[in-house]
DNA sequence: ACCTGAACACCGTTCAAGT
DNA sequence: ACCTGAACACCGTTCAAGT
């Protein structure tokens, strides 16, 4: 775990953790039958770190949902990039199913058929991973022929830097081949990444909220 | 490209492709810098195979948004896991900068905003390229020590028993545990890759749309 | 400008042999 | 049951040397 946080998962090889144990490559395979098996377990292991946000309550199963998506990000921003490993595939390990099983009873609580509670489990999923995987690349640092991960010095300096020479960039492409793309210059380089998550899990509570039918209002509510 | 499309993205290697090309794995970086610029030129030269879906037409924004995300997918899906190449880069090339070039076009065509159409466009980026990694993954068909790709021999007879088997599965766990879970197995193994697509996109689409206020419906259209 | 052979510094996994 | 050294069959990339 620790050379996967400092060095990531391309580091995390069979030859590194053997060194980092003091043994031989070899030696794990009495313990894991692939490398695979390895990083499963870790994968689960950081799953585990998840603390789910309270029992499902029907009222609030929206923030529910987002809440669980906001720790979820978080917990794999501070692993390296462990997450490219959970992508496409279905986590089987405990932590991964009482995940699951808590997401679908939130789901249900809110009202979600159950065809959209599972359909929608494995949307947000993908949508959690995936972006939490394209921000570890973002936070991939080389030095000096070492790779380094640092979730913290992004500062907002940086972020400005890069997002203007991204925009200079975008608004110096032929105006007539890309109009539009020119004249977006502004929006497509707006936003830091808190944003945008919260952009995208929007999106998708709406258009999963969305099929639910709205129960009847009370004529008093208390 | 025959190279990828047999034996998929690990297969292609620098000393695959120079043994392919009757040489040796030196030579190519008379060509490519690194072997991220082969595969990013490949990449590029696959997305040129999208044929986007007409001009942008406000009244069917919608359906052409879907259309085009599922052209995106086919295209992805007859290429083995090119797509894997894809995920976590904005792709630069000039196939990809059209194919951004009208998707936005058609968001703004919708009455989407600008901040909405910028942020639009990833998240459906994010969606196809995640959704499709996933599935080349299922494509993937060990045999003999040789590794094939596949689209079509996912027969409806196989994919039926494999839906039993992970049913099963999902019966079995311990019910105290993960009664939602158990009790949902039904709808947890439902639905083919095609079906699952168009709900997530059907998801995203809706929720993008819910940003549109409603424009004053006329007294009497046509 | 393009190509080559040989080498460097790595991989995951296997396997006979040990305790 | 667990561990080991040595090997196998690979990687991407570099570099001096060639045309």
């Amino acid at each position: 775990l620790p050379l996967l946080d400092a060095e990531g998962l391309d580091a995390l090889t069979m030859r590194r953790v053997a060194e980092e144990l003091g043994t031989g490559p070899a030696s794990l395979y009495a313990h894991v039958a692939h490398k695979e098996d390895l990083v499963a377990a870790l994968l689960d292991r950081i799953i585990g770190e998840l603390e789910l946000p309270g029992e499902p309550d029907s009222k609030r199963w929206q923030e529910q949902v987002k809440e669980f998506a906001r720790r979820s990000r978080a917990i794999y921003g501070r692993h390296a990039d462990i997450v490219r490993a959970s992508i496409g595939s279905i986590p089987s390990g405990d932590n991964a199913l009482h995940m699951i099983e808590w997401l679908l009873s939130v789901l249900l609580a809110g009202g979600v058929s159950p065809q959209v509670a599972a359909w929608g489990v494995d949307i947000l999923g993908l949508y959690i991973t995936a972006t939490a995987y394209e921000e570890s690349l973002e936070e991939l640092q080389h030095a000096g022929g070492e790779v380094h991960w640092s979730r913290h010095d992004r500062d907002p300096t940086t972020l400005a830097a890069f997002q203007e020479e991204v925009r200079d960039w975008f608004e110096t492409l032929p105006a007539d081949r890309y109009p539009t793309l020119v004249s977006m210059a502004g929006p497509l380089t707006t936003g830091d990444d808190d944003e945008r998550f919260e952009f995208g899990l929007e999106v998708l509570v709406r258009g999963i909220a969305s099929t639910v039918s709205e129960p009847r209002r009370k004529r008093r509510s208390r």
